[in-house]
DNA sequence: CATGAATGAGATTTCATTCAT
DNA sequence: AATGAATGAAATCTCATTCAT
């Protein structure tokens, strides 16, 4: 209610190399902790516990709950942006940009399997820094796009739908193949992915547009079932 | 012990055609307020207090928390499910499907907005209830997919891989677009995206599969079977 | 921060007996807690086990701490004022008054002990309810003290400067004497008290309004320096 | 044990000339903080903040808590009694010294409208303290008083009943007309608690005693409006 | 002298669930 | 069938105080 004059992050940030050592130990224990058990089930208690420090120390760096959480998502949206603009820094297409994109991104997955329960909890937790997760990757995928654009690579459309289109797919993926286990193997999915990337599922590009409409389509073969 | 033959949670099924409409304004309650303020946020008060029912009363009903949120889950997804084959039952191509269903999907989101916080929060609530959702929507993808692989009117690739692709794809789009209200409006994004779906990205689709430049690439050979 | 939605008195008023007796309890409860221990050192579970109930009851009837208090402060005002009231209902002149109410005063404070703790509490706690507590006091003073004035009882003077004179002389005496138990004994004190508001201090009330001034005022001596 | 004769709570007395300067920061800030927030909302991190030195320097000069609010309640009693006793020095009849006195308090509760508020809280904190706030008071109040009675000045009655007559006066003036900011001015308030204290109450002084019957009742001309 | 990190007991408040009516 | 009172475990957050530097 009032909590009034009182400035709202008294001490945020530690001065002694001691401190920040400890701020650092409670910010890790808290992405896994909020990562295990999701934002609600986390208690302050779980995240001091896996730090091992005292209950109090967590309000020593962190005004509330909240703080951690934003501060969570962010570092780690940072962090696997950090890592996919290295991965794709040397591609020579922008195919190729897309395919370590998304094998970087697979593999950061598998490797911090919380990040779909952290950021998806964000939703709910805090809109703004949900958005702002989704929002800040957007905005470096469709400059990129542009620039693929302009260099006749990609064929103009909306690059932020575009963006949009390529990051739903490849957030699907890495639940149903990295997070949920599919068998198959994840290059394989990598493949399908990157066949549907490039040529879109219209099974005659070279007619592209022909679309649903009539034709005499060719047989093509029974080729059999998958699966 | 004693009770003989009942089940554990007796008690469940009203009998009475009043019992039956107090059921209903608690179940449907229960979607509007989890849908407001998340599942760990809304309490059974709150839904009691919108149902207009008494506190007592839920659990006349359900025998838990938990089990309100499943059926309301279950609820949605059967529900967004009929919808969707209902509204693609009279299209002629698989395009025209891809494009139906979305049109849908989208036109849903819009009227259900509580769908997304419904939907992911089941992630962290019960994760069985949250894969059976995308579950159910792949096999029913999967199903229709490799009917139109047969008909020749989509290329051959992984089935499933391809409905989480389209199926992540949706899911942003209807995120960026309906829950977040972007400009451009729908049909635009819809259009892009079919554009998408259709020729995929690359910039040559008559040359497919030149991917980055040149290179006659061997001429679409067998690849073989996926999986 | 948000509790947003939910009406805030979610409810207060109990329907039942029943929850009218526990309600009742509760508050009883508080005042005696509040009174024993000062609003900040008094603990919810304090006052709950006092009442001989759980925690969570508390909260069934109250939303927070500070509505007790606020009640408790409220309700004994008014059971004093009505006590007062009653008690100089059949007096004749406004010394009578003065004096019976000065003396019902004394009563309450002595059955009532901790009346000063609470309402002095109150001034910290919720200003608000703390000058309430006076202005209403003062109001029924100052209408009290016109009438006299207009019947010629009581010299000419500013109303409600004057109540609160008197309302001063009263606490005071109340806290020195009832509450800190001073010898010399009750009625002695209401004498003393009487005779300063009946004549004022003034030795020569004959030649009043001399005050200070001049006056032949018989020497006396030199009458050294008071302090 | 070791330490040999030092008190149990060292280090309270500073010795250099920087110590002393910290320490009376310290008390000066708690003043404030205590002023403002009351006794229990007030923490030693507000008043290190406050006072601009380190969490921990608090105690360097304080054993705790209580200590400081202590000296804090002792250092301004005293300095309130200083300043009217130096007011009133060359005051020639009691009347003159009660309206002196009242006019040097009603000014400091201006300049330190902390006052109450930290006095009062004392009453719950550390009630030895509290009561020697109005016991030192009191004291010197009565031997005044008993001088002004001896010397004829003041009609003879109690001193001490008399003393918290007067201090509950100045109290509830003061609280409502220099705290809560009455209008009509602070003049005109000392008039009439200065008429009040010189006549009492009576309409008749002359006749005092006379109190509530009738009698012929001098008529005492006009007896012009006070407001 | 002065600092600020660390502690943990304790306070308020919420809420799923049970039960008597 | 429906009600609403009652419960108590658990969670968040505060803060006086200690201690190593």
């Amino acid at each position: 209610m009032n909590r009034s004059s009182t400035s709202p992050a008294e001490r945020l940030v530690p001065v002694t190399p001691r401190g920040q050592r400890t701020r650092l130990k409670v910010l890790q224990a808290a992405e896994r902790v909020f990562g295990e058990k999701g934002y609600e089930r986390a208690s302050i208690a779980d995240i001091t516990r896996e730090a091992e420090v005292a209950l109090g120390t967590f309000y020593v760096y962190f005004p509330d709950k909240l703080s951690v959480f934003v501060e969570v998502v962010d570092e780690l949206g940072a962090r696997l942006r950090r890592l996919i603009s290295e991965a794709v820094a040397g591609c020579e297409s922008r195919l190729e940009v897309e395919r370590e994109g998304l094998r970087t991104f697979f593999q950061f997955v598998g490797e911090n399997r919380n990040l779909y329960r952290i950021v998806r909890q964000a939703e709910f937790v805090d809109e703004a820094c949900y958005r702002r997760y989704y929002d800040r990757f957007a905005r470096g995928y469709v400059s990129g796009l542009e620039r693929a654009m302009d260099a006749g690579e990609v064929r103009r459309m909306d690059p932020e739908a575009l963006a949009y289109c390529l990051m739903g797919l490849s957030d699907f993926l890495g639940m149903r193949w990295v997070l949920w286990q599919g068998e198959g193997g994840l290059e394989h999915v990598l493949d399908t992915a990157m066949d549907f990337i490039r040529h879109g599922m219209d099974a005659h590009p070279a007619e592209a547009g022909s679309g649903n409409k009539k034709g005499p389509r060719k047989p093509r073969a029974p080729r059999s079932k998958t699966r």
